[in-house]
DNA sequence: TGGAACGGTTCCAAATTATGGAACGTGGTC
DNA sequence: GACCACGTTCCATAATTTGGAACCGTTCCA
């Protein structure tokens, strides 16, 4: 295990959970010797890949960190495209949208657009969540080799709310309809009472995947106002494919466009 | 030369003029050893920090300082509380208002704040600067010690615009100048045809420093309109240094408030 | 007041890891 | 077909990391 990989489990220890750590902390999450972890700290510290506040003495991430992180696909044009798509179909539902990147079995949100529906934003940009409880994590796996998936999902199938997938069995279940109707929707799943929909988004250049999500307050939305979604990012999926030479596009594979779907 | 110093060398080569760079960029960039530089940025790759665009092969910062990078300061009061006020004074001037902090003889910005003013902004969140050229950067420096300062201007002294400090003495003077009035300004420095007024606030717990500055168009501007950006900023100065215990807000240094100065 | 628990750092020999020059692909291009 | 730019792999050497144990300073509690 080389140091940089000590470096990134310690890193990865912070979270929007746990945004700042004292080095006990860490020792606990890690589990790792008190000498390497005060040393590593010490390190990352001193290369400003974290702070440490001079009162509490406990660490956050540095402001190198902020730095790259604003650099992170600062000129990508597949989630700008999509970003502003996005915008246009939440100016126009009202409800807020998502753009998030699949990482293993989880997705971090890359952009939120606030609707103008009053929801409060719980997943702000940076979060990390478990893809198999997301629309647009789903849609995401949907476009994955089933070997490939499998070696995403860990041995233990995670922990999930109730109406996510409980096992790796439902869990296949629920992407072959995606694939099949090319529809991706929770209800209820990831957060309490809030619902979406959601659909993967490839580009045909450099295959990136990207998962767009639309979502909505599920009592205070009726099943037409779901059906406009539905259509709405029917819409949306299509036209961007065409933009981003998604492969999915040129199969003929389309979303399904009827209010019929249910 | 430990591992992460060479990983946090070759991170620091990514830059917002440079977002992504090739293996034979960095090479050049670095001038280290091609087998050191292959090897490590695959590391890099491999932990999240770098992402490689599968088709042109070139490297830019990854997810994982994307998160980091969300995280910074996240729960930080002294940059909220500042940058609310900041808020106000610029809705009421109608300028661009910035937030940026130290880093060597450097300046990282933090936060913006697009005033009313067509101003295009050049300055986004996470640009790095010399502080040497700027109001807001001059303000944090007027506050260190005389030898912190000598320890952070390099060697030879940088190349900077004309209006900027040439030299050593030229800055120190400029910062005299600051420690004596309380105030700040900058005009067709860093930036062609733009002029700032800027203060340094310092939290009165943790010591944190900031800079703070309203940004305006040099030509577009009467000095009357300066001179009451000059008011609007001692009026916050004074009243973020009550509100963060800033001890230069309790030693009696008023920032001087009468349009008189110039 | 003693002392035990907590939080964190320093030390040092052993062991793992990084290093970088050279050789080796792999396309493109003249 | 030779050449060049770009990039990776190899390998003996050199350097760094490692982690148990000792250590230091606070705090808490009896």
């Amino acid at each position: 295990m080389s140091a940089l990989t000590n470096a990134i489990e310690l890193l990865r220890c912070f979270s929007t959970a746990r945004p700042d750590l004292s080095f006990a902390d860490v020792v606990a999450i890690t589990g790792k010797p008190k000498s390497s972890t005060s040393r590593l700290l010490r390190s990352l510290r001193d290369c400003g890949l974290l702070e440490q506040d001079p009162h509490t003495r406990r660490y956050r991430p540095g402001l190198l960190t902020f730095e790259l992180g604003r650099l992170h696909r600062a000129h990508d044009d597949l989630i700008g495209t999509a970003e502003r798509e996005l915008r246009e179909v939440c100016a126009r539902t009202g409800h807020t949208g998502y753009i998030a990147v699949l990482d293993g079995h989880e997705q971090v949100v890359l952009r939120i657009v606030p609707g103008s529906n009053p929801l409060r934003v719980v997943n702000p940009p940076g979060q990390r969540t478990s893809a198999l409880a997301t629309s647009n994590g789903r849609a995401m796996l949907a476009r994955l080799s089933d070997q490939d998936i499998r070696a995403r999902v860990p041995g233990t199938f995670p922990r999930l709310p109730r109406n996510a997938p409980q096992n790796f069995k439902q869990l296949m279940e629920r992407l072959s309809e995606i694939r099949r109707t090319g529809v991706s929707e929770a209800s209820d799943e990831a957060i309490e009472g809030v619902g979406s929909q959601g659909f993967a988004l490839a580009s045909g250049e450099t295959g990136e995947l990207i998962g767009i999500a639309v979502s909505y307050s599920v009592q205070a939305t009726t099943a037409a106002e779901r059906a406009n979604v539905r259509r709405e990012l029917a819409a949306m999926a299509g036209k961007l494919r065409r933009m981003t030479g998604d492969p999915l596009g040129q199969t003929g594979m389309p979303l399904r466009t009827g209010a019929g779907a249910r």
